[in-house]
DNA sequence: GACAATGTTGATCTAGTTAGTCGGGAATAT
DNA sequence: ATATTCCCGACTAACTAGATCAACATTGTC
């Protein structure tokens, strides 16, 4: 799973609306850019993409700006990655439940399905409000309790022995 | 999640030459490419490279071919699919733990490592045994007891309303 | 109404990755 | 020997990611 720059950049300008959402503030491009570090003209670009897809609003002029089109509580972090990466998850170019590998290799397909599960189960429960107020919700909290989740699985295939 | 057709093609290798394993048969990467719809030479890369990382084993001449390096239960897709593609999660270029997201946004560093918990919840538990029998480990193979797990989710933005 | 600050759009550019192909070489069994 | 098979590196064509730019549209304030 390779989280891109635009998701990571979408996904980081939706948290700071998020944070400014129950002010009603009006947050800037340029705003966002300079917190987050992000590329002043890459995020204009990503940010219209959310506005076509409805997930903010936008103003011109002197009280312009970004402002979140819906509450930060229902849009999820898998909202925002299917506007801008397309599906969560495709097994090289058809998704999942149409993909029929053959032979023996036919199970390989419930494979990718059951990633997928595994994916919508984290990007469908954590919502930018989430985020925002940093306590991330119950069964994706759960998750990160295993300290061993934090932990980097070098390329050990020999951990065993 | 985007399965790179590198990584389909190496794990359905793998679960032909875990099939042909408990006879102790060698198989040529003709065969495997003929059976499983693979470019002959694109695959003999992707065998080449399980092979350094001494995953399979292989012989040249009449009796030569590939068989499994250790036995099927013991190597896991993600096993495979970091060999072919790298770590199971980065967040464009580092990896989740060494991310450090500024301000407001500095929670989706755990949900990055969320979502690579979840992944390796599956793809770590499911081995090649498992595929080539057509029977995933109970914990995976919970995940598709959901109806919603094999329906797409389209880009409905829009479902509770 | 003019002006300046802001967002919008589309074109463009570069570098890297992906998905392949190709040719020749080296090992192995008959 | 020779047919068979794997091994390795180079090569390419298409696409994507990441980023930049110029020109235009809209809005609030003076």
């Amino acid at each position: 799973m390779r989280v891109s720059a635009s998701l990571d950049y979408a996904l980081r300008a939706m948290v700071e609306l998020a944070a400014a959402s129950p002010d009603g503030r009006h947050v800037k491009a340029d705003e966002i850019a300079a917190r987050q570090a992000i590329p002043t003209r890459f995020l204009a670009q990503l940010l219209a993409e959310l506005r076509r897809a409805d997930l903010v609003c936008s103003g011109r002029g002197y009280a312009g700006g970004y402002w979140l089109a819906v509450p930060a509580a229902d849009i999820t972090v898998a909202d925002i990655a299917r506007v801008i990466d397309g599906p969560l998850a495709d097994v090289h170019g058809t998704s999942p439940e149409l993909f029929g590998p053959p032979g023996v290799a036919a199970p390989t397909r419930e494979l990718w399905i059951a990633v997928r599960a595994a994916l919508r189960s984290v990007m469908e429960q954590d919502t930018i409000a989430d985020l925002a107020a940093g306590s991330l919700p119950p069964a994706v909290a759960a998750m990160l309790d295993d300290p061993d989740a934090w932990t980097r699985r070098g390329s050990e295939r020999d951990g065993a022995q």
